[in-house]
DNA sequence: GCCGTTTTCGGCCCGACTGTTTTCAGTCG
């Protein structure tokens, strides 16, 4: 059985985690977890790779030792050097770093000091306050370890989907515009990124006046909770358990924190490291020479000054951006004006909330040129999905809709299940009718590797196949990806792609809880 | 553990805030 990348970046940050408590050199720490993060972002499985003797060692933040280590994984399933490691130390203590003000060093003490090795121990310890004992450790870190072991045991911290985010980035914003003396203002961080996923917001303002600016923020009435605040910064938590980091700026540091506060980390690493190079200091206040300010009013000067191109904060995660963009290789990402049409639509006869005029019409107020109508196929009774019939009829209501509707053109088509064998859902004869079919799984999600990929590749089959929707199946936070073989588990899909892909160069339907855009078929998709 | 237009050794991003301390270490982003 091949090895996954997924299970060896893993094991590498389990590694890490566990020297960061034992002390271990923080360096040798972070090699562990940039080697994880370049292992996740292979476009090639490692299993392959070591197969075919490549070099592992020549990618980035991967060594010879490493790279021993990658094999030793794909040869024996498990490194021996992690065992070790975990043989002298309890699992337990891993789950410490994710309570608030506890980092490695507390926990080591806490371990080492006071034999603590499970969170019921450490709760104790806290409740009857043998942790004041400890130097470093008062009232207010005890209450925090407290709070914090409560919320271990009720759940991990909570991630958002963007687009919920996205609506308490909103609420924030409007009421942030009307701060006294507010200048400028922009939601950093993952969120400006577009992370399918967002933990926590940063907001970035310029004000006339900090400090009236931050009172006005922490009079917020969605705020729980005030974890931390200073002239500058501070950190809230709302009611919905979201954080929130506020961070004021002078106007002329706004470029150089915007960079700084849109992350990702490895990015802002890199460019720093780049700047150094150049006798130059990056942080959030700006770019200097020795102590002199350099004017860098904005992203766009910064990257100039490290003789880059502008990078969209889409693709700020340190994963090759930096490199393309010395050689001028940057995607170009997709814009909403990009998009002329949808393929992906449900109305009221499936499990849609609009009626087919309503998408037509509401579509072609978007200023689309066309869309493609697919609702569910019978297999699919929970979305109460069409058969033969009902599909033939809806045909015939499209056909009318054009004839009326001059703006837009309406496409016919259907969202097949694809069946546990791979059959399509539909017959051969009334798919044929249709413009293009979408085509997707929706049940036996767990299949082997080899029966999902066969399951899918069989569907492909079907000369009435066009388009894969939701690939790998996964529901952000709440489904894992099925088993496939070839697909990579996580990528940004540019312009480019898209067009290369899509023949006619349609753009495609997507989905707000799916990560991936809806894929067209190919050759060598799988 | 990685890496090299200061280098094969000696660096490795950097600042705000907190809590505990009595000047600063640890955590966080």
């Amino acid at each position: 059985m091949a090895v996954q990348n997924s299970e060896v970046a893993q094991t590498f940050n389990q590694l890490a985690d566990l020297l960061e408590i034992q002390g271990e050199n923080p360096f040798r720490i972070r090699a562990y977890r940039t080697a994880a993060r370049t292992v996740m972002e292979l476009s090639q499985s490692v299993s392959d790779l070591v197969e075919r003797h490549e070099k592992l060692y020549e990618y980035p933040g991967i060594g010879k030792d490493l790279a021993a280590k990658i094999e030793e994984i794909v040869h024996t399933g498990h490194l021996k050097a992690l065992e070790d490691v975990q043989e002298h130390t309890p699992k337990a203590l891993v789950d410490f770093l994710k309570i608030p003000s506890l980092g490695p060093k507390r926990v080591k003490l806490l371990y080492e000091k006071l034999k603590i090795k499970s969170l019921e121990e450490l709760e104790e310890a806290a409740v009857s306050k043998k942790i004041l004992k400890l130097r470093g450790f008062g009232e207010k870190t005890r209450l925090e370890i407290i709070e914090g072991v409560k919320k271990l045991k009720q759940a991990e911290r909570r991630q958002v989907l963007l687009y919920e985010a996205g609506e308490t980035a909103q609420h924030l914003s409007s009421y942030l515009k009307n701060a006294p003396g507010l200048q400028k203002l922009a939601v950093a961080g993952s969120f400006r990124r577009q992370k399918e996923t967002v933990g926590d917001l940063d907001i970035l303002i310029t004000a006339e006046k900090a400090d009236a600016a931050m009172n006005y923020f922490l009079d917020y009435n969605g705020i729980a909770k005030v974890a931390a605040k200073g002239p500058t910064k501070a950190t809230v938590i709302l009611h919905s358990g979201m954080q929130v980091d506020l961070r004021v700026v002078a106007d002329h540091s706004y470029g150089a924190a915007l960079m700084y506060f849109t992350g990702s980390k490895a990015h802002n690493i890199a460019l720093r490291a780049m700047a150094l190079k150049k006798g130059l200091k990056l942080n959030e206040y700006g770019v200097f020479k020795g102590i002199k300010p350099l004017p860098v009013a904005t992203e766009k000067s910064i990257y100039e000054l490290l003789k880059l191109p502008y990078i969209e904060p889409e693709l700020r995660e340190n994963r090759g951006e930096i490199e393309a963009a010395q050689k001028g290789e940057l995607p170009k990402l997709i814009k909403i004006t990009d998009i002329h049409g949808d393929l992906h639509m449900h109305t009221t006869e499936s499990d849609g909330r609009n009626s087919l005029k309503e998408m037509a019409l509401a579509a072609a107020r978007r200023g689309y040129d066309y869309i493609g109508i697919t609702d569910h196929s019978q297999r699919v009774a929970m979305a109460h999905g069409l058969d033969k019939k009902r599909l033939l009829q809806q045909m015939e209501q499209i056909d009318r809709l054009n004839e009326e509707l001059k703006s837009i053109t309406i496409l016919k088509s259907i969202e097949v299940d694809i069946l546990e064998d791979g059959k399509l859902d539909l017959p051969d004869d009334v798919l044929a009718k249709l413009d293009y079919t979408v085509c997707a799984v929706h049940s036996y999600f767990n299949l082997s590797r080899e029966k999902q990929t066969a399951r899918i590749l069989r569907a492909m089959e079907n000369p009435h196949f066009h388009i894969l929707a939701h690939p790998t199946g996964r529901l952000i936070g709440s489904r894992e990806a099925c088993d496939l073989h070839g697909l990579p588990q996580h990528r940004t899909i540019t312009l480019d792609e898209v067009r290369c892909r899509a023949s006619p160069p349609w753009l495609v339907g997507e989905s707000r809880r799916y990560q991936y855009f809806t894929a067209v078929k190919i050759a060598g998709v799988f």
